[in-house]
DNA sequence: TCTGGCACTCGACTGTAGCGAGTGCCAGTC
DNA sequence: GACTGGCACTCGCTACAGTCGAGTGCCAGA
């Protein structure tokens, strides 16, 4: 499985022109754009070879050759630069973020960014619950028995959940409570809370004890158990482009797994932080996007890590561009988050 | 322009067939399915005047004749019946709803049940913060200079916004800031909140107004003027049922409307309560929704309104059936509410 | 007013032919 | 041994002609 330096300078113009035109490419047309310095006879013999390994495949026998996905992944792994931003690009990804007034704001503009610089759907997870620290625990009576528990992240995520208590309580009970769980849980990482919501339940008092009970299965089943993570997702529209080539001709099975919030997160939610993650057609453990591709990564304030990101698309995307992209947006929310 | 009643009963069974099998219907077919007791030259001659008259057309000479959006218009009108839900549907209904545990929650889950129920895409406004009363506001410092601001409404909606305060105020103002927020606000509908919001900043002491100032403004902005509506939206991969006839061939126009929220709100968010509203095809005034029609109502505890609910399919679509099951998701979805 | 009959239209489908992009192979050259 | 030019071959695409049949409009008659 010799491949000499000139074969994966073919490869490379194969994918470069087929993602660009998005049409078969053929010996000729392949020497005439790119300065290889040798005869379309010799490129049809250096294809064959291609073909032989796996990398390339003709559609049907008169027609040009295509990338198969083991040659788009040859391509990114070895055969492509990152292509750095232009400086326009990276004044739109400025412009666009500055300015969000909260978490919300954040990441509905991130979404709608990334999906429009990459003509592509983009995907943001929300700070993960998991990576966050409590850093409010807020007590609303809603009648005597019921409460509305607000949980306020150090990301900026908020959550709440109605507690149904056992029976009714008074007043300064819930104050008692309130402070009972902010004394314990703020500033600690969500992930490591369940024994100190246990801790909670044995120490407080008698009269407390129901009530703190079903707060504490409330708050483990919403904030670790169920673990609430959301997600945007914008750009579905950019499904369309490239005619009805792309996606073997339906949309239906991409359109399927984008409603699936698990699909989404295993998608993006996997990635290590400063890591860009490529999962190209098959390489896919869902049957539904084997036709796509996965561009993803993953953000935070700092070095560390809440949440991820990326762009989903037809396989014969550009690669080095989109890389680019997700990571310099994942870069700029890093930065923004870092701020508050 | 007489059009007696076979003439209606003869657009009646064009539209049901059409519906059923999205071909065009011939004069023959006709007759052979429903018991219209005439001849096919009969019914020629009465689809000559519907066509005439602009409730149907041809595709093309030699072919059966198809509903024009006025013609689904006066079937929906004056030819159809609301369809009594199945039994089954009413079960399936409440299934889905029950065990709902929070607002995010109840919305998630009508949002699905009703793309799965009608097979379309389904759109569900959360209850509208103009119609929500104020059940309680929280202030949660989150540095000296900063406040998190949580709104909790009497329809289950909990809203939070940054407060960036124009400088440091210590923990005992933040206390007097709740108390006399909650004081003035709370029990208030949102729509008549400026000015008590606006007093509030008049009868506030010297040492709070700086704060008070900033938070009113954020208040007013948030809540009342950049009025913050939210929608969940799921099924949207029922839009490629029916291959690519429906939609003229095209889902782009429609995913793009899809993800403006402000077109969605106006699709949905305008009905009145306990009215359904059918746009079939040109009645929309948005282009891209040219080739679609929406069917939508409102819903809220009792016999109020607090927002709206629908679904999108192409012009082809089970009107009666549709109808039934928006109305019945609406109303069950507003007792569902009404219990809390 | 309705009906049966009939001529007509026109899209869908089928089969054939020519074109051309692209290939594989081979003999010849550096 | 590697590269090149030439050539025969493959096969999808397009155009064109022909057939079929569903469906129509119209008309004379009941």
């Amino acid at each position: 499985m010799g491949l000499d330096d000139r074969k994966l300078a073919v490869l490379r113009a194969i994918v470069e022109d087929y993602v660009a035109t998005q049409e078969p490419v053929g010996s000729k047309a392949l020497v005439e754009r790119h300065q290889l310095g040798v005869s379309p006879a010799t490129v049809r013999n250096d294809m064959a070879v291609l073909e032989e390994e796996g990398y390339i495949r003709q559609p049907h026998t008169s027609a040009g050759r295509v990338p198969t996905d083991r040659g788009y992944r040859l391509f990114v792994d070895r055969l492509s630069r990152v292509k750095p931003l232009s400086p326009a690009e990276r004044r739109a990804i400025e412009r666009f973020l500055v300015g969000a007034v909260d978490l919300d704001d954040v990441v509905h503009r991130t979404v709608r960014l990334l999906a429009q610089l990459t003509r592509q759907v983009a995907v943001v997870q929300y700070p993960s619950l998991q990576r966050s620290q409590v850093r409010h625990l807020e007590l609303v009576p809603i009648s005597t028995t019921r409460l509305m528990l607000v949980m306020i992240a150090d990301t900026g995520r908020v959550e709440q959940r109605l507690v149904e208590l056992p029976g009714p309580i008074p007043v300064d009970d819930v104050t008692d409570l309130r402070r009972l769980v902010n004394e314990k849980l703020v500033g600690t990482r969500l992930s490591e809370t369940p024994p100190l919501v246990q801790a909670l339940v044995e120490e407080s008092s008698p009269q407390l004890r129901p009530a703190m009970t079903t707060l504490s299965s409330v708050l483990l089943e919403t904030l670790v158990e169920r673990h609430e993570e959301r997600i945007a997702l914008a750009g579905t529209a950019n499904l369309t482009r490239g005619g009805l080539l792309d996606f073997q001709g339906s949309l239906r099975p991409i359109l399927e797994a984008l409603e699936e919030q698990v699909v989404l997160l295993k998608l993006i939610g996997e990635a290590e932080p400063s890591t860009t993650r490529v999962l190209i057609g098959d390489e896919n453990e869902f049957d539904n996007l084997r036709a796509a591709s996965v561009v993803s990564t993953g953000y935070g304030p700092g070095s560390t890590m809440v949440g991820g990101l990326g762009v989903l698309g037809p396989t014969r995307m550009d690669y080095p561009g989109t890389i680019a992209t997700v990571r310099a947006v994942a870069r700029y929310v890093g930065e923004l988050l870092a701020q508050n």
